[in-house]
DNA sequence: TTGATTGCAAACAATTTGCAATACT
DNA sequence: AGTATTGCAAATTGTTTGCAATCAA
């Protein structure tokens, strides 16, 4: 009684979401692999990815909507920096989201999730 | 040559959407509105307040698209508080995320875009 | 009267589901 | 062999568009 196999189509989908390093759209996966993977099975497999917690769907500000990958990351001070232009997004570790959490925490009584904290701006390239 | 008219249904619109105080669906405006505005009208109207930035449109984690009203502020430090749990959104006027969006800016070379903040996590009433 | 607005019905686009064929272990 | 996975086609859902009727100024 097995509950997941090993497929290509899974690697391939893998990888290639992998390799955007920004969002993305499902039909920019479905035409870099074209013929070699079905649209159903790339629905299936952002679901799988959501359930796991390792992709999220956004809203862009163009009002479409995308697939963002958020890489795994088990530090403890750390969030992430999104530029609103080019929509990279920057992994950070840095105790000053740690005293902002402690401050919000304390003086707004609201306790952040700090799994995930995601602002936006621009990014040093961009600017 | 006039650009814009005031009619019932946009009136009816933005009461109703400034009376929920969390993201809503579209389906649920059209519900508290039966037979006053049409769902085309409501679109339309959810369009033009977008351009405006008024309100954006979202995905929640129950996956679905809700849109959210974003009361204008012109605070100078001024941020979101939003609750996961009941999607409440609570504004906040603090120097704190000054400080934060200085420390960003010269740490890590990012500008954060302080005119639309939004942190995440569980609000007072939800703790 | 003039031009903006509305809302129906139809068109369109995105996503999900049923199911038979195929691949994995 | 037995079960998970795939992908087509069809169904479903969400959103947009064309257009004639209506409404605001």
């Amino acid at each position: 009684m097995r509950n997941s196999y090993d497929t290509k189509q899974k690697e391939l989908l893998l990888n290639t979401i992998k390799g955007f390093n920004k969002q993305f759209e499902v039909k920019e996966i479905y035409e870099s692999l074209k013929g070699e993977v079905g649209l159903t099975t790339i629905y299936r497999f952002l679901e799988k990815l959501e359930k796991e917690k390792l992709v999220t769907k956004i809203v862009g500000s163009d009002n479409r909507t995308y697939f963002e990958y958020l890489e795994r990351c088990e530090e403890e001070n750390h969030f992430y920096l999104k530029c609103d232009k080019c929509g990279s997004l920057t992994h950070v570790d840095c105790d000053c989201i740690n005293e902002l959490s402690t401050h919000i925490s304390k003086e707004h009584s609201f306790n952040l999730n700090k799994e995930n904290i995601i602002m936006k701006g621009i990014c040093k390239n961009c600017k």
